[in-house]
DNA sequence: ATATGTGAAATTATTCACAGCT
DNA sequence: AGCTGTGAATAATTTCACATAT
C-alpha cells in the first residue's frame, strides 16, 4: 500500500487527533535546532508512549530509520501533509458576541495556516461594524464567500439559541467542516464534519476527576 | 455494588465524558416543561445511539422504568452528583491576555456552577489591574487561595512560553485540577488531572477531514 | 548497538439483541 | 406492550515484545 492510499485510506480517529500535537513538538524541536529525534523522546515530548506514537506514524508510512530515529523537517512536513495543512483552509468566524470578537483577535488561527476571510453576524445592527480590522458581514454573504473565496471552514461563536440556524446557513453555503463553540449538540448531514469546544464540558470532566481524588485521597491518604 | 460504589469505582473515561452533554440535554428539557423522557428520545437530543446512553447511564446506577423512561429531574439530579457538580469548585484563572480576558468575562462558568474566585497573572503590570470587576493578582497569592477559599481549578491562559511555569505554581499551592488553554504538553504529578483545550488542533483535524471529503468526492462525485 | 515498524495480545469502547420489569 | 439494563459479540485502541533494518 503506497503512502497516498494509506493517508487515504484510514488513518484511525484516535491517531489523527494526535497528529497536531506531534506535529506542534516537532515544530519546538526545529525551533531549537534539533535536527534528529528517536520515537521515545518525540513521545515525551508530545506525552504520550513511544509505542503509541511509532503506531501513529505508522499509519502515514515509514519515515523513521532504524537505530536512528527521526528527521525532524522531514517528519513535519510529512504529518503537515496527511493532515492536509500543505493547502489553504479559509475560515469564518459567526457570531460577533464576546467570544466571537475574542477568537477574531486571536492570532493562533494564522499561526496554524488558517486564513480568517471573514466576521459574520446575523444582527443588522452588527454587520458593518469593524471588528479587528474587518467589517462584519451579514449571512447572506456566505454563499459568495465559498464560492469565490474558497470557505472551507466555519467557525460558530453564536449563543447556545442561534447556534444550529447558524450552522444550517454554514451548511446550505457549501461548508463542510465547522467548528462549534456553542454548547449545544449540533444536527448536520453526513457529509459534514463538526467539531466541539466545550468550556462547561471540560470543567465538568475535572470536577468528576477532582470528586474522584478527593474521595482516594480519603480512603489511604 | 452500591451505587456509591459504581460512581467512584470506575465509570469510563468515555463516558464521563459524555455525562455533561446528557445533564445539558436534560436541563433543556426541564425547560420546556418534560417530565419524562425514553433513552431513544434522550440519546437522539445528546447525538448519541441510544445503546450507548443506557451504557453510560448503566454505570451510575438503574435510575430508569422499564416500559416508561427516565424522570428528568431526577436523571439530572443523579448525574450532577455523579459528577461532582453538588459541590463548590472554586477556579481561578491564570494569564490576563486575550482570551483570560475573554475567560474572565465569559458566563458560562457561573451558568454552570463554576464560581470565578481569582484571577491571576505573573506581570507586576497587570497585577492590580481590575478585570470584568476583579483586581488581578500575583500569582503568590495562589497558596492563600487554595487554603482560604478552596481554590479547586485552575485555568491556564498564558502564552505557550509561560503555561508550564503557571502550572507548577498551580500544582505547587494544592491545585489538583488543570483546564489548559495554551498549545503545549504540560507536565505534572499523577496526581493532578490536566483538560486540554486547542483551537488549532481542532482546526487542524478539521483540515484532515475536508481534505478526506475532497478526495472521497473527487472519487464519487 | 540501537531504534524503528509491526504482528499479536490485552484492554477499552461500542453495538447488538433480548431477558426482565412495569 | 414497551423500554430499560445488561450479558455477549464486535470493533477500536493501546500496549507488548521482537524481528528487522541501518
Amino acid at each position: 500500500m503506497s503512502t497516498a492510499a494509506a493517508t487515504r485510506r484510514g488513518v484511525p480517529e484516535a491517531s489523527v487527533a494526535r497528529l497536531p500535537v506531534y506535529l506542534r513538538a516537532l515544530a519546538a524541536l526545529a525551533d531549537e535546532g534539533t535536527e534528529s529525534v528517536s520515537s521515545e523522546e518525540l513521545a515525551a515530548a508530545a506525552g504520550v508512549s513511544s509505542a503509541k506514537l511509532r503506531k501513529d506514524l505508522s499509519h502515514l508510512g515509514s519515515y523513521g530509520v532504524r537505530g536512528v530515529g527521526y528527521d525532524v523537517e522531514r517528519l513535519a512536513s510529512e504529518i503537515a501533509t496527511a493532515l492536509g495543512l500543505t493547502q489553504d483552509w479559509p475560515v469564518a468566524i459567526v457570531g460577533m458576541g464576546n467570544l466571537g470578537r475574542a477568537l477574531a483577535a486571536y492570532r493562533g488561527f494564522a499561526e496554524r495556516g488558517f486564513r480568517v476571510i471573514a466576521l459574520l453576524d446575523r444582527d443588522p445592527r452588527v454587520v458593518g461594524e469593524r471588528v479587528s480590522g474587518s467589517r462584519v458581514r451579514p449571512m447572506a454573504d456566505l454563499a459568495a464567500l465559498v464560492e469565490g473565496e474558497g470557505l472551507a471552514i466555519g467557525v460558530i461563536a453564536t449563543p447556545p439559541e442561534s447556534a444550529q440556524e447558524a450552522c444550517d446557513a454554514l451548511v446550505a453555503a457549501g461548508v463542510r467542516s465547522v467548528l462549534n463553540f456553542a454548547p449545544v449538540v449540533l444536527t448536520v448531514p453526513d457529509a459534514v464534519v463538526v467539531r466541539k469546544v466545550d468550556l462547561s464540558t471540560e470543567l465538568q470532566i475535572l470536577a468528576f476527576h477532582g470528586q474522584r481524588l478527593a474521595v482516594a485521597e480519603a480512603v489511604a491518604p
